[in-house]
DNA sequence: CTCTTGACCGACG
DNA sequence: CCGTCGGCCAAGA
């Protein structure tokens, strides 16, 4: 017995707990979740209808491989705004996204 | 209920 | 390393 509909709720709430300076991508939100890391496209829809947006954090979160992937304002945004947190971004990816990943698991 | 779309992921060549 | 293909999941029309 599974409820969806929150499914969108809950990414929301895990990227508020993304704490500055650091990331995540949506295959690590979509695992906590336990949807399964290959359900990262539920995520990012998810996000982009974003209706939180002021309240969600969503630049925080990013493609498995450290690109940034997309957003509504822009992947150029997202980009300043991830070096403002003190991310290094390079060529529109993340470097040691590794080191900045956080553990969602648990935190739901 | 069925079809289409989308800010994805992993594997293959 | 880069391009392409298939697969997975949820929301909207």
């Amino acid at each position: 017995m599974k409820k969806i509909g929150s499914f969108r709720k809950q990414v929301y709430k895990l990227c508020q707990k993304v704490p500055k300076g650091k990331v995540t991508t949506y295959g690590e939100i979509a695992a906590a979740m336990g949807v399964g890391p290959l359900g990262g496209r539920a995520v990012g829809n998810a996000l982009n209808k974003n209706p939180y947006a002021p309240v969600v954090p969503c630049h925080r979160v990013v493609k498995s491989t450290g690109v940034i992937g997309g957003f509504a304002h822009g992947t150029s945004a997202k980009e300043e705004l991830l070096k403002a947190e003190g991310l290094p971004i390079a060529d529109h990816k993340i470097e040691d996204l590794k080191k900045y990943l956080i553990c969602l698991k648990g935190c739901l």
